[in-house]
DNA sequence: GTGGTCTAGACCACA
DNA sequence: GTGGTCTAGACCACA
């Protein structure tokens, strides 16, 4: 479920959080259920379980996650956050849009690209 | 011409790197003109000269500049280098919306926002 | 009687401690009745009987109740914890008022809160 | 400057942490001025950087100071934390006062502490 | 030199 | 067992 790319550039603890917030928002990973324990995910990994830890950390500022003493780390409800990702895209697009009038990209250039991206219905 | 923000948390070369990318794609620094010199834009950006040295060849390494032992570093052409451009701006499009899909954002809600940011004509 | 929150950062212990004082300063649990059994409570909340036994002797150790070998664990007489409780509640007040001061707020700010406060009669 | 309180329950990293921002916010550290580097505070409070580096970083997420690779760490502009401290003191008095109403504590004797506390003009 | 990441391993409170 | 904190020490990119 998770990979390491140590070819990746960017940090570990990085990799491991995008890739559990993508498990999350996605619904594979359903609201409650446990995440490994840090100690476990570390020997999967064969990483050491600091990183883990800094992983779950961050996702538990970021509401991904909430850890529990004694017990465990635990998926958080993910309407706010789905809801919340919607909106960076969007607003990435809106983004995109003012850096491809800068550099005088068409509305048409742009608009068949979007439109093609939408047509594929099924490819992932 | 160039500022660093200390506050961004990108490296200072990078800041640099794309500040002139910047510059020259959109014309305001002619073909074949002379940058500054490593030293003299040191001293003016109050920058340790090993960064803009760095920023330097990588500018180089990416076409963007060329130099001339003894001489300094000079624009390139940049007719290549803004059809590159357009095209990266249009392949992140047709990412951005195929992680639209991923995470339900609809075709009418994309399509607005890119309408709307291709109305406001001038804003830059 | 006793819910407990998981995503509350607090250790459960802790909760149920509060929890209890709770009921206790506030009448709900009268002098001398008796408490639930630590096995029973650790069964209805579906909790380990050491959280739960950490719990009652932290309010042993504070007065909030008084265990009889063999018997269970009884309500203590309540009314010096509830004086205790108010002069805590003053105290705070006290080292509040002293950190206004130090950041700037003023004395007008503070008491129009504390006067909106007592306004809202029936809240609770 | 900072002094480690071994006996406080609270984790190393959090009181060097809350220290700075009751330096930062009553002005003791002037905005863009350096803070002493990781390894130095390290050597000088004899702690692993890696807890410096952690508090640093807690600091950086909450906007008191930011961090640039290679330079160093500076002080943030804090009119806006200054406000937020504030904020969360009078949040805190209108909490206060919601606890002193459900355990009976009368009006009077609230505002009398908050007037005397407001008194003492010069104490700190 | 400076911050940032990571490993290896220990100890703690809590459940 | 579980998360959280901390030490000791290494290595990296950046300035």
């Amino acid at each position: 479920m998770i990979v390491i790319d140590y070819k990746d550039r960017r940090p570990i603890y990085e990799q491991i959080v995008e890739r559990f917030q993508e498990l999350i928002l996605k619904g594979v990973l359903e609201a409650d259920s446990q995440l490994p324990s840090v100690r476990n995910l570390a020997m999967e990994l064969s990483i050491n379980p600091n990183t883990i830890q800094k992983a779950y950390s961050e996702l538990e500022r970021q509401g991904y996650i909430y850890s529990v003493m004694g017990k465990g780390s635990f998926i958080a409800v993910t309407d706010r956050l789905i809801k919340k990702k919607k909106e960076e895209i969007l607003d990435a697009a809106s983004q995109l849009v003012k850096l491809a009038k800068e550099y005088g990209v068409t509305k048409d250039e742009f608009t068949r690209v979007i439109i093609e991206g939408f047509k594929e219905e099924y490819d992932d």
